[in-house]
DNA sequence: GTTAGCATGTAAGGAGTTACATGATTTT
DNA sequence: AAAATCATGTAACTCCTTACATGCTAAC
């Protein structure tokens, strides 16, 4: 997750490691938060496998004060060719690892840099995952309701409720990039080979905010 | 989170491992879940702990096949009087553990168990933390909104809605937990629903007269 | 008599967190 | 010159998941 995350972020701009985490809580907003316990070790871990690099970010370069707890002074990050083929790769992941809970606000996020086709089959395949999810909810609710106590049952219910609207959010969106598709009926996408757009391609459709009509 | 999740529903009747699941499943609905994996080696840790005990379920007790891996047949766990003690000290935690993403809707879920002040402490609580999450989110979205992307700014209002849903859900319980309390300044929840709540020994609210202020 | 669902468990490991530790730069 | 904020990093640990492995019991 954090990878994607990273990647997704680098490819937008070369960012240093607390810019990073600063961009992280501005993208994902309410959906995720990581901490620097977290990162710092990732991008390292990124960089050992060759997805990311740094050049010395700063212009003050000074080679004598030898580093006592590594390097000082900003690390800034940016994609390799790798990375970028990295990026591709898991931007083009269509499956559940896309669609779950912990995963999808990231991949949602960015979506401008995700192939069109891939979009509609993520939004798909979440919204059948919140619907069997319901469904199952539903069944059991239906059987025990009278067992449940006051709280249990009210948990249920908005958790219900919360899941209706995301379906409906997700029916409004897949509609909507239906018709951009459309719009824009010209799109290979060969079997492999599908991921980085480039950057601003995304024509903007009109945006129905408003009513949803379930 | 799922060793208060087994307590508490070992509370209110005994279960083997394969049930306790079912109903863990029924009580926390779309919030949570729990593999096997997790939670038969808690079990293990719980007993170990002293908090639950399993007297052989199964009337067939044959003690001369050695078993292979471990014993088969079910294992039904209830607690014990320390596992009650534990469960009381987890469930009158008013605090971050008690409101923070995670763990929100598993303590909700034993409110019925849950001491009346407690009760408002972390739904109050789990307002502020959203309330704060939901401020951050619109500053940071007021400074960067123009250079989001559709899809992060869908994701941002999207996120933000929720957190308006879950504000207003909180307050309505809030508002109705005052009600209860009073209306009866030692026993709360008049009517709502017909549950068959074995009359569990609430921990004692006798002189709370004090009116916490956040 | 075999499939489906009930039932229990282990081993390995993923993906993060908290707490700690340090230093540089900017603001007051 | 102190305080706040920026900036980087490590160590220990938590908590849960996946994949595997086994066996019992009811239904078809």
């Amino acid at each position: 997750m954090l990878e994607l995350a990273v990647l997704g972020l680098l490819q937008e701009a070369p960012l240093h490691g607390y810019e990073l985490r600063q961009r992280l809580k501005a993208t994902l907003g309410t959906f995720r938060a990581f901490s620097y316990g977290s990162l710092y070790p990732t991008l390292r871990r990124m960089q050992a496998a060759g997805w990311i690099t740094h050049d010395d970010g700063d212009a003050t370069v000074v080679a004598d004060a030898p580093p006592l707890t590594g390097r000082r002074g900003k690390v800034v990050y940016k994609l390799t060719a790798e990375g970028k083929e990295r990026l591709a790769e898991l931007l083009s992941e269509a499956g559940p690892s896309a669609w779950e809970d912990e995963t999808f606000g990231v991949h949602f996020a960015f979506f401008g840099q995700t192939d069109p086709e891939v979009r509609v089959r993520i939004l798909e395949g979440r919204r059948s995952r919140l619907e069997e999810r319901r469904e199952g909810v539903r069944t059991s609710l239906a059987r025990t309701r009278s067992r449940l106590d006051r709280y249990t049952l009210q948990l249920q219910e908005h958790g219900l409720e919360s899941v209706d609207r995301e379906v409906r959010w997700l029916t409004e969106l897949i509609e909507t990039e239906r018709r951009s598709a459309r719009a824009r009926p010209a799109d290979p996408v060969p079997p492999g080979q599908a991921g980085t757009r480039p950057p601003s391609d995304v024509p903007p459709p009109p945006t129905a905010t408003g009513r949803g009509a379930p």
